[in-house]
Order: structure tokens, then C-alpha cells, then sequence
DNA sequence: ATGTCACACCGTGTGTGA
């Protein structure tokens, strides 16, 4: 199963872009976050044009997360929205039954800044998270993959500059900790499990040049459940959607595991 | 470089969020 997760910065405008990943890489799930766009406006006719469908979690301006799978396999039993979150209305979760597996899109809060109230909101949205991987763990056993804009670099070897970041959010105790207690629920981080010592940005700042200065964060992350761990094939990140024209200022990551759709 | 991009708003620039 070919499974790939994108923070796309408005699907309005990365439309082209979308249909152009689709057609190269035929997912057999795509998750998106920052769709921004209303549920109204969100461009079914022209992914079903595609070959996929997608169960949307859209609230207009900002944020907004879907789940896109071809129209054989499509995304069933969603759920929109998180047990414990602070606002739902941010709309920064979704679920679906993708081929037999529960795949979750995610957009985690941004925080802004140490010490705000959106920062200790990125907290209890972590903790809400992760409250939902116990139970679903605890209903299915296995069978499940959370994946997303995680906002949270795992490590210093997932920031190009860690001394930089020394004051910021996005490398704390606070936001790590909050992503390895969700791992220790029975989860893998599936690039860090393949690549070990890879340097997988997943995100490069629009100014000053950062993308071709290799002055990245990796920040969007597939987690597996343990029983998929062992079957993981490969993980990667497809650098050339953060070239060209109108990129977003994330690449798609693709993950693939052995075991495939009907 | 405080460096860019995307959004809403009556807007032809400014504030907000990332």
C-alpha cells in the first residue's frame, strides 16, 4: 500500500500541482492538510475527474484536512474531528477506513510561540491525540496510520539549525515529549524507522532562499501502528512539488508497506 | 534582510496566520 501525506497551503491554489502528484504517483491514500477551503468550494468533480474520491474536514479560510483514495478502495466510516480538542472548528482532523486500514490526516496546531495560549492549545492538542491513538489501538489492535503536518521536529537531526531554534516552538521538551508519549502508545515514525540517520525535511521557510540553501525542518510525519512497522517497503520525500511553479512550502512525503488494497 | 505566500476585506493596500 502506497500511502503519501502533503500540507499542500491551499488546494485552491495547488490544485495543478495536486493532479500533477496524483498522475505521477498513483496514492492509494492521500492525506492533505491546510486545504483551506470551504466544504462548498472543496474540488470533488475534479479529483473524481482524477480518479479519487475525498472525505474532507473543511472550515473555510484556514487549516482543513482530507483523506483521498482511489474510487475502488474509497474512504469509508470517516470521522471529522477530535475527542478533546480545543476547537474543532479549526478543523485539523480526519478519518477514514482506507483498503482495511484507519488513516488519519492531521494538521497539529502551529503554536506560534513559547508561552502563548495557542502554544499550551498545540499542548492539549497533542494530548487529545494521542487519547485517540489509545482508543482506536484498543478497538482495532493494529491497522492504523496517523499522518500529517505534526508541527514538532522529532529530533536536532530534523532541524537544519538547532541552536536557532533554541527559543522556538516546534523542538521543546514539551512538544517532543507530547510525540514520543503518542509513539509509546504502539506507533512508529516510519521515515525515522527506514532512515535512521536520514536528513527528510519535509518543510523549508518561502524566505530568503531557505529550500535551495537545504535549510529545512522535518515536520510531516507518517506513524504507523507496530503491527505495519515490520512491513514498511520505503519512506521518502519528493522533493520536486517544492520546485516548480507555485509550490507549497511542504513535499509530499510516500510511504509504502507491503500488504495491498483489494 | 524584518527576506514569502495565502487568506479576507471593498482592497487596488493592510492585517493575520504560517
Amino acid at each position: 500500500m502506497k500511502l503519501a501525506t502533503w500540507n499542500v497551503n491551499s488546494l485552491k491554489q495547488r490544485m495543478p500541482r495536486v493532479l500533477e502528484f496524483l498522475a505521477e504517483h498513483r496514492p492509494d491514500v492521500l492525506c492533505m492538510q491546510e486545504t483551506k477551503t470551504t466544504a462548498e468550494a472543496f474540488p470533488h468533480a475534479e479529483l473524481e475527474t482524477a480518479g479519487y474520491l475525498a472525505a474532507d474536514n473543511s472550515g473555510g479560510r484556514w487549516a482543513g484536512v482530507a483523506v483521498l483514495a482511489p474510487a475502488a478502495t474509497p474512504p469509508i466510516a470517516v470521522v471529522t474531528g477530535l475527542p478533546g480538542e480545543v476547537d474543532a472548528e479549526e478543523r485539523r482532523w480526519i478519518e477514514a477506513e482506507v483498503a482495511g486500514v484507519r488513516v488519519a490526516s492531521v494538521y497539529v496546531p502551529n503554536g506560534r510561540a513559547l508561552g502563548t495560549p495557542t502554544f499550551a492549545a498545540k499542548l492539549r492538542f497533542f494530548d487529545a491525540m494521542r487519547a485517540r491513538v489509545t482508543a482506536l489501538l484498543a478497538e482495532r489492535g493494529g491497522g492504523l496510520v496517523v499522518t500529517g503536518d505534526m508541527n514538532v521536529a522529532a529530533a536536532d537531526l530534523d532541524v537544519y539549525d538547532p541552536a536557532a531554534f533554541s527559543e522556538s516552538t516546534h523542538v521543546t521538551p514539551d512538544e517532543r515529549g507530547r510525540l514520543e508519549a503518542l509513539l509509546a502508545e504502539g506507533m512508529v515514525d516510519a521515515y525515522r524507522e527506514l532512515s535512521p540517520d536520514g536528513v527528510g525535511y519535509t518543510w523549508w521557510d518561502y524566505r530568503a532562499g531557505h529550500f535551495h540553501k537545504h535549510l529545512g525542518l522535518r515536520i510531516d510525519l507518517a506513524l504507523v501502528s507496530t503491527d505495519l512497522a515490520p512491513r514498511l517497503r520505503s519512506a521518502g520525500i519528493d522533493r520536486s512539488y517544492r520546485k516548480g511553479p507555485k509550490p507549497s512550502d511542504h513535499a509530499p512525503l510516500i510511504v509504502e508497506w507491503d500488504g495491498a488494497p483489494p
